[in-house]
RNA sequence: GGGCGGUUAGCUCAGCGGUAGAGCGUCGGCCUUACACGCCGAGGGCCACAGGUUCGAAUCCUGUACCGCCCACCA
């Protein structure tokens, strides 16, 4: 399942990282030859798309009330048409290989059904209740939120320390207050038992200021002694702790605030303020009766609305609830018995931390958008009626006057059932038997607790299984400076914007190079501009190969028979496959395009196109090296195509017996085992990099031929075979292969390669100065390393303990060292000599 | 207050027990008929700090310092 995109605008870079990784894997599979689906959604993310819709009304001037619940809901249907469309036409820009043809939305009817079945069985079951709770409440959105929709920061506000005189006319005691005008729905104050300076007021009564009204003093536990004065204000309808200690202390509630924050009849003068408005007032009335001790700076948690940023109010009001804690236990059991397996690993302890401490989930919203709580209330004998079909009458009297529930239902209530609701669930559906639970479930660390926990917990419950088995987090995209991206940094970065500019290919790439699990990906420009420089590559890689498959292509080959460089590159492209396959495997796409982009880049164009060339120049040698052109062409389209789909099918379109889509044509796997071509190649690269180094750093011009010799007391024959590409690659005219060294060398640059010393006569081309002192610093160096590995040998620990692989590694690398020093002071002699 | 990450080349990041790698950037040279979105070559790092374990530590352990994220009812 993708995790459906709010209807709430258009996509973001965020939406093209995690779904560029889903589609990787899911194209994979694909050539794989499994069965695969990923399937398109939408979420109708109530109080998100809500707000939208009404800040677009109040531009016109209007509200929600002025249009009734029916039109609103429809202006809500029609704005969810238009983002909708924008949204699933991104995905298809981006090219996903979503399955169009089961497209779903939280709000389909078929969902819709889902979410009823759902609700109603978790009533019947007792996991959902009714009642009257302190929760989070936006006075601007006007409805409750759950606790995951409040962000709480540090802000600096102020303590209070307010006087509450005694009734018996005595000193009375001092509380300490962040909020001040909420003493006006204060019913007690309470100080710990035990405290020595307060525990005789306990049972006495202090007199409230401003309304005058006589409040008891309590002794309560919970309270702190080292905090402000040690006694504090009890308001139980606005403040969650409070509530609680009235519960247990039998105090009744007072509330002085209606759903907009604004002070309501029981504020007395202060009826019709705002909350903040009120509070200077109450501050100031306070400091002119001279109750108000003391003003301290103080920083305090303020929870604001995850939306809307307005201040939250803890309100007490009837909502809705989940008793989650039957829910979490089977699905924290889930994940530390490996059902589901979290990628990386160390996102499960995020999990457990928030499911071993979880609390109930408030699920009702005060929102006309999303699904409406099916629950009725009989208007003659008060009885609560939670249905699946719309009731026609009461169950208990037989009354007809019944009012449905106004609330509707948390957003994250209908997409937490998103991997079997899509599949036709309840419906016991041919899909749902065959994709759930959904094997991999890909999305961000931000909603592992909104939308992850709770999809284990629902399905679990309803799917019968787990929902899914593993479950792989990706980071959020930041920008290159590892800043967070935001439309008020005006540093986000819109993907439409990068496609137009770089391609699509090119930013899914990026953004696969970039995603190393656990990390957040900075995505800057320069890695868009090597990627799209990549895209290019691969291009004209194909041009190179197509325009030369002009001539005859051997049908088939037998490996064995291919010259080195071919049987070489045959084997790193087995090796590449392998590495792509075992990275995607375990998640790691950063890995996967690293190796192809080397491999395509370095080992294929750099090196193997290079050689091909001399072979194309050879009839004998053609049709072989077309061939093997072709087949590693194909095969990296074929490795590429997950990661960027559009080039890869355009070019593959070219290649001849191609199929009718390489989406579905086979993934390499690199089943064969190196043939050891690698170890034999490296000494003949490494001839060609000397020799190319030798020149640039004698600044030999690029363009002239120049005559080099080799000693080859072994493997003369391979010199002499790959010869043509040797000299063309090394601009050498002519190579000579010789059994030993000549007696004299004058003006000569010796330097051993492998099993060969590489003789380069520079009379006239070099300075023997710099020639020296290049001489020199390598000595040194090969003399550090020495002197570094000796010093290991030196310790008998080491010799005794060291496994002893590593240690004959130590011996092998000293020999090789007194080997290369030998050659370096014979050839400082050679230039003293001249 | 709890928990989780990070600190490696100028930048962005790999590596996670055998004395360091990539991309981009930098420097030098090349328009060598696939590609200048290119080719060839070079330079660049006491792997945050301090202890410890080990024959051996960027890599394991402990602590410190910064940076980031998440959770939490101190009025």
């Amino acid at each position: 399942m993708i995790p459906p995109p709010n209807v709430t605008g258009s996509l973001h870079i965020g939406h093209a990282f995690t779904n560029t990784l889903q589609d990787i894997v899911v194209r994979w599979r694909r050539m794989l030859g499994h069965d695969t689906l990923w399937l398109p959604g939408l979420d109708h993310a109530g109080i998100a798309t809500q707000m939208v819709v009404e800040r677009q009304l109040s531009q016109e001037g209007k509200t929600k009330e002025d249009l009734g619940r029916e039109a609103f809901e429809k202006r809500i249907w029609d704005w969810k048409e238009r983002s909708g469309g924008i949204i699933l036409k991104q995905l298809r820009l981006m090219g996903f290989s979503l399955d169009w043809s089961r497209e779903r939305f939280t709000m389909d009817a078929q969902l819709s059904r889902s979410v009823r079945e759902v609700f109603v069985s978790l009533w019947e079951q007792g996991l959902v209740y009714r009642g009257d709770y302190i929760v989070n409440w936006c006075p601007s959105c006007v409805t409750a939120l759950s606790d995951l929709e409040v962000v709480t920061q540090p802000e600096a506000g102020s303590l209070w320390h307010i006087r509450y005189p005694a009734a018996d006319g005595g000193e009375g005691i001092v509380v300490a207050t962040t909020r001040p005008e909420t003493l006006l729905g204060d019913t007690a104050v309470a100080v710990h038992p035990e405290d020595e300076r307060h525990k005789q007021l306990i049972g006495k009564s202090v007199i409230l200021p401003v309304l005058k009204r006589v409040i008891p003093v309590v002794g309560d536990d919970f309270v702190d002694r080292e905090f402000g004065t040690g006694a504090v204000k009890i308001t139980p309808a606005h403040d969650p702790n409070d509530f609680q200690a009235a519960q247990r202390l039998g105090l009744p509630s007072i509330s002085m605030m209606d759903e907009r924050a604004v002070l309501n009849e029981n504020a007395g003068p202060y009826a019709g303020q705002d909350r903040f408005e009120a509070r200077k007032g109450i501050v100031a009335r306070l400091q002119a009766e001279g109750l108000l001790v003391k003003t301290m700076p103080h920083s305090v948690p303020l929870g604001r609305c995850q939306r809307c940023k307005t201040v939250v109010e803890p309100r007490l009001s009837r909502q809705w609830f989940v008793r989650t804690k039957p829910l979490a236990e089977p699905a924290i059991q889930a994940v530390e018995d490996g059902r589901i397996r979290f990628v990386p690993e160390n996102w499960s302890k995020t999990y457990f931390e928030w499911m071993r401490n979880i609390r109930d989930w408030c699920v009702s919203r005060q929102l006309w958008w999303g699904h409406r709580i099916p629950a009725w209330t009989c208007g003659a004998c008060s009885e609560l009626i939670v249905a699946r079909e719309d009731p026609k009458s009461c169950p208990k009297c037989g009354g007809t006057a019944l009012t449905q529930e106004t609330d509707v239902l948390d957003t994250w209530f209908s997409s937490g059932l998103f991997p079997f609701s899509t599949l036709g669930w309840p419906e016991k559906t041919p899909d749902l038997a065959r994709y759930y639970p959904n094997d991999v479930m890909m999305t961000g660390f931000d909603i592992i607790f909104f939308w992850v926990a709770r999809m284990i917990m629902l399905g679990m419950r309803f799917g019968g299984d787990v929902p899914f088995r593993t479950v792989f987090i990706n980071g959020l995209v930041r920008d290159e400076n590892g800043d967070k991206m935001s439309k008020t940094r005006g540093n986000d970065v819109d993907p439409l914007a990068v496609i137009e500019k770089h391609g699509t290919d090119a930013l899914r790439f990026t953004l696969a190079a970039l995603a190393n699990p656990g990390n957040d990906p900075s995505l800057g420009e320069a890695r868009l501009i090597g990627y799209k420089a990549f895209v290019n590559k691969l291009w004209n890689a194909s041009r190179f190969v197509l325009m030369n498959l002009e001539g005859e292509v051997a049908p088939s080959f037998g490996r064995p028979a291919l010259p080195l460089p071919s049987r070489w590159i045959l084997g790193e492209f087995d090796k590449t496959a392998r590495e792509v396959n075992a990275s995607l495997a375990e998640f790691r796409f950063d890995q996967a395009a690293n190796a192809l982009y080397h491999f395509l880049w370095d080992d294929f164009c750099d090196w193997y196109l290079e050689i091909s060339k001399a072979y194309l120049a050879d009839a004998s040698q053609a049709p072989a090296a077309r061939a093997v052109l072709l087949r590693v062409l194909d095969g990296s389209l074929r490795l590429l195509h997950p990661f960027m789909p559009f080039v890869t099918e355009e070019i593959w379109q070219k290649l001849p017996h191609h199929g009718p889509t390489i989406m579905k044509a086979a993934f390499p796997t690199g089943p064969e085992a190196d043939p050891g071509a690698a170890a034999e190649m490296a000494p003949l690269m490494a001839l060609v990099t000397a020799i190319r180094t030798i020149r640039a750093e004698k600044s030999v011009d690029p363009k002239k031929r120049i005559k080099v010799g080799v000693v080859a007391p072994t493997q003369r024959s391979l010199l002499e075979a790959e010869a043509a590409w040797l000299r063309s690659l090394a601009r050498i005219d002519p190579l000579e292969i010789r059994d030993a060294a000549p007696p004299e060398a004058p003006q000569t640059i010796k330097q051993q390669v492998g099993p060969w010393q590489v003789l380069l006569p520079m009379a006239g081309l070099f300075d023997i100065e710099v020639e020296r002192a290049r001489l020199g610093k390598q000595r040194e160096k090969l003399e550090t390393e020495r002197a570094g590995i000796a010093q290991k040998f030196d310790n008998p620990q080491f010799v005794a303990r060291a496994k002893p692989e590593v240690v004959a590694e130590g011996r092998a690398r000293i020999a090789e060292i007194e080997a290369l020093l030998e050659r370096n002071g014979a050839t400082l002699r050679d230039l003293g000599a001249s």
